[in-house]
DNA sequence: ATATGTGAAATCTTTCACAGCG
DNA sequence: CGCTGTGAAAGATTTCACATAT
C-alpha cells in the first residue's frame, strides 16, 4: 500500500483489463487467472498481478480472480461505475458519426451537448440532441457541470476551442483533431488519430 | 550507428514529429530546433534529438533542423513517401464515415476495397468504391497485393475476419473493434478505441 | 552564441522467482 | 498443487551535461 501516485502507464492498461474481463463476464466465466487474462490481451501474467496489486488484493491464491468482482473493482478504480455526461464540439461528418455511436452509452458515456460554429448546423438534431452555437458553449457547459469534451473540429480552430473548453471547466478532452493541444496540467487529453497509427505500422512494412 | 532494432516506443513518436513538422511547413517555418519542436508537442528536446539521431544526423549545430528536409527524411523512415492502398472491412456507420474521411487520402492512404457480409450493403457505392461481399475478400485482397486493412466489424466477428485477413496476406491492421486481436508476430495491429481513452481519463477526474 | 549528437547517469518499467496461502 | 502478491534483479527509457560544430 503505497502513497506514491500510480504510474500513468499502469492506468493506461486498466481499461484493457476491464474490456477483456467484461468480455469474459458475457461468456459466463466466473473465475480467471493472471495467466489466462494475460494471454487474452497479450500482456504478461506478472505485469497484470503487479498492476492490480497497486490497488488491493483482489485475487485468491491457488484460485485466481473472481471475474464479476474484478470488473466491479476496476470500474470503481477507473470511476466508470457512474454515468458521465460529455460535450461534443463539431457537428460535421465525424461528429455526427460519434454522436450516433452506441458504444459510448453502453459504457456510461452520454453525449449531452453538441456545439458547432456553422449557423447551418445549429438547430439540427443529432441523435435526439439539438446542435447549439459555440457562442453559448462556455456558459452551457458550466451550467451542466460537464467535465469531458470530445473535439471533432478542424485542426486550425482546435486550440482556440480548447482554450474555451478550459474556461468552461472541462478537465478531460478526447481530441480527434490532428494536432497536439496545449493545456494546463490538470486537464487531460487523449488523442484519436488513425493516421498516426497507420504511420506507426507502415514503418514495419516493406 | 547501431544495428540493434530501434525501440517501438521511438517509432511511435516519429509520426507525432512528422505531424508537427508538416504543420510548421504549412506555416512557412524554414528551420526549427529540438527545443521548439518539443514545446509544440510536449516532448523534451533531448528526447527528440536522441530519437532522430537513431536514423542519422539531420541537424546543424548552432542552427537546428531544416523543416522541409526533416519532413522528407521522416516520411522516408516511416515509409509514407508513397501511396498505400488499404482494405476496409465493415460498411456500417463507422465504416462509411471512415471511407469518406479526407485525412487518409491527404496522407497517402487510399481506401481501395470495401467489404461487408450483409447482402443489403453489397453493391452500395461508398466514396466511389463498390462494397464487395466478404466471401471474395481473401482472393481480392491477395490479387491487389494490399497489406493494410481497417477493421470496423462487430467485436464478435473481429477475430474470425482477422484470421481471413492474415490468410489474405495483410500485415497491418487498424482495428476499430473493441477487442484484442490475436495475430502472428509479423502482423502489426493498432487499436482505435475511444472508450479506452475516455476510461483512462475518468480515472483522474473527481 | 547557439543548438546538435551522445556517452553516462538517473529514472522508470518489466520480469523474475519464490514465500505464502487456499 | 496452483496461483497470488511482491521484493529484488534485469532491462528499457529518459534525462543530463558537455564536447563539438557552425
Amino acid at each position: 500500500m503505497n502513497d506514491k501516485p500510480i504510474p500513468d502507464i499502469v492506468i493506461g492498461r486498466l481499461p484493457r483489463y476491464l474490456q477483456a474481463l467484461e468480455h469474459m463476464l458475457e461468456q459466463g466465466y466466473a473465475v480467471t487467472s493472471s495467466k489466462e487474462l494475460g494471454e487474452q490481451i497479450g500482456i504478461s501474467a506478472a505485469q497484470i498481478r503487479k498492476d492490480l496489486s497497486q490497488y488491493g488484493e483482489f485475487g485468491k491464491q491457488g484460485k485466481g480472480y473472481s471475474v464479476p468482482f474484478l470488473v466491479t473493482q476496476l470500474k470503481q478504480i477507473l470511476k466508470v461505475d457512474r454515468i458521465w455526461d460529455m460535450a461534443l464540439i463539431g457537428a460535421g461528418n465525424l461528429g455526427k458519426a460519434i454522436a450516433n455511436y452506441q458504444g459510448f452509452t453502453e459504457h456510461g458515456f452520454r453525449v449531452a451537448l453538441i456545439f458547432d460554429s456553422d449557423p447551418q448546423k445549429v438547430g439540427q438534431v443529432i441523435h435526439q440532441i439539438p446542435v447549439l452555437h459555440t457562442s453559448t458553449m462556455i456558459e452551457t457547459i458550466q451550467s451542466h457541470h460537464i467535465k469531458i469534451a470530445m473535439l471533432t473540429v478542424p485542426a486550425q480552430v482546435a486550440q482556440s476551442v480548447t482554450n474555451q473548453l478550459i474556461q468552461a471547466g472541462i478537465k478531460a478532452i478526447l481530441n480527434y483533431a490532428p494536432i497536439t493541444l496545449s493545456v494546463p496540467e490538470d486537464v487531460h487529453v487523449q488523442y484519436v488519430d488513425p493516421i498516426i497509427h497507420l504511420q506507426r505500422m507502415t514503418y514495419y512494412l516493406d
